[in-house]
DNA sequence: AGGCTAGTGACAGCGACTGACACTTCACAA
DNA sequence: TTGTGAAGTGTCAGTCGCTGTCACTAGCCT
């Protein structure tokens, strides 16, 4: 008996692990709750790790910097995405699939994320980094690099080398750019919903095509 | 004679002015040799307020972070740009519009900015910002509020209104994304001259059409 | 049982940034 | 020309994000 089947309420590792695991998800869980309710600025490490009753310095060891904790739930709903595209069949043209992976993928971010934390929670989170200049700005970076994971991803699904072809970084620039337009006005308007965001997502993508004919009249 | 034609190398304005605009010029120029020789993240206020003579508190007067005094000169290129669109005839649609306007900005970059630091200087602060995480960031973020200005203006030369058609948003959002590769790779390659930037916006603009059709082969 | 080491707390220190206040220096009017 | 107000600056003290160091505790493994 030095090894047994994992139980199905006990998570995997030993006690160590276990309790390290409780500590980040603690941390996790405080900061973005201390974020959304008296916004990520004015929110220190220090009441961050006092919730948790915990060292700042420990903080620091879970989490890079301040940053990152916040964009800890984003992660995951961008795997989900990545994963939607992978599932496109190889029939549909780059577009069509980046097009169809987005809306599959807000149709189920649900049960992707919902053992971590309740949707409603990551749109939340998803509005103030959107309403933070300092948040707003590494969440630009992080998609650059998405962007660039996603390029090559296109690239082998077209069997295309990407440093050779222009086109999959030139393709999932524009389909980027829009969807970061997308992103900012769901932002700033009234509607959190996730419905809402899908819809707003599938209305934009319809206007590429229009928005760059050569004549809009 | 209480008044005087301002001399022919005499700045406008009074002592108390001629006299401001010195100490944000020298901070401003030694700002950025420091940070092309040492980095940006190893360069300290301090050290840079040591090359001026001035207190550490004047620095912050002048500039509201550290950020802001690497991206002066960037936003004198910026508005070269946003001049070079604005004098487009209106017989062109958007995208050629936006298209001729980059390329002849890069044109003549020289004699918009030449008079504050050669153009040399510039481009190899653009490159630091390109592969400084924290510039790339901030960048990043300043170009989405560049982007919405430009998405104004595109609307205005189609006499349509920005929040009720979202064709001039989408199609500065395509424009952008492809223009952000573009800087992306350029920074990455070895030819950093204005040339070379020019020649890659272009081949990459070219690829728009290419890169949106439906199927590659 | 006892040694090993991963994880933590306590502390000191750096660098970006801010507020308060006193001081210098220019501007402008009497 | 001089005096007065305000603009611009330096100094100082303090906050906050973040890092290195070191000693210590508690799971792990033999």
């Amino acid at each position: 008996m030095t090894e047994h089947r994992p139980g199905p309420a006990v998570p995997a590792g030993g006690l160590r692990e276990r309790k390290k695991q409780r500590t980040r998800d603690a941390l996790l869980r405080a900061a973005l709750l201390l974020f959304l309710s008296q916004g990520y600025d004015k929110t220190t490490v220090d009441e961050i790790t006092d919730v948790v009753q915990v060292s700042q310095r420990t903080f620091f060891r879970y989490f890079a910097n301040k940053e990152e904790v916040a964009f800890a739930v984003q992660d995951l709903v961008e795997s989900h995405f990545v994963a939607a595209l992978r599932a496109r069949p190889a029939s549909e043209g780059p577009l069509t699939a980046m097009r169809n992976a987005v809306l599959v993928a807000w149709d189920t971010v649900d049960e992707a994320i919902s053992d971590v934390v309740p949707v409603d929670l990551y749109m939340r989170g998803y509005q103030l980094i959107e309403s933070t200049p300092a948040l707003l700005a590494v969440h630009l970076r992080r998609s650059t690099e998405l962007e660039e994971r996603i390029a090559r991803l296109v690239a082998d699904r077209e069997g295309l080398d990407v440093d050779a072809d222009p086109r999959p970084r030139v393709a999932v620039a524009a389909f980027s750019g829009v969807m970061r337009v997308t992103g900012r006005l769901w932002g700033q308007g009234q509607d959190t919903s996730v419905a809402a965001i899908r819809r707003m997502t599938e209305a934009y993508l319809d206007q590429i095509g229009p928005a760059l004919a050569a004549d809009w009249r």
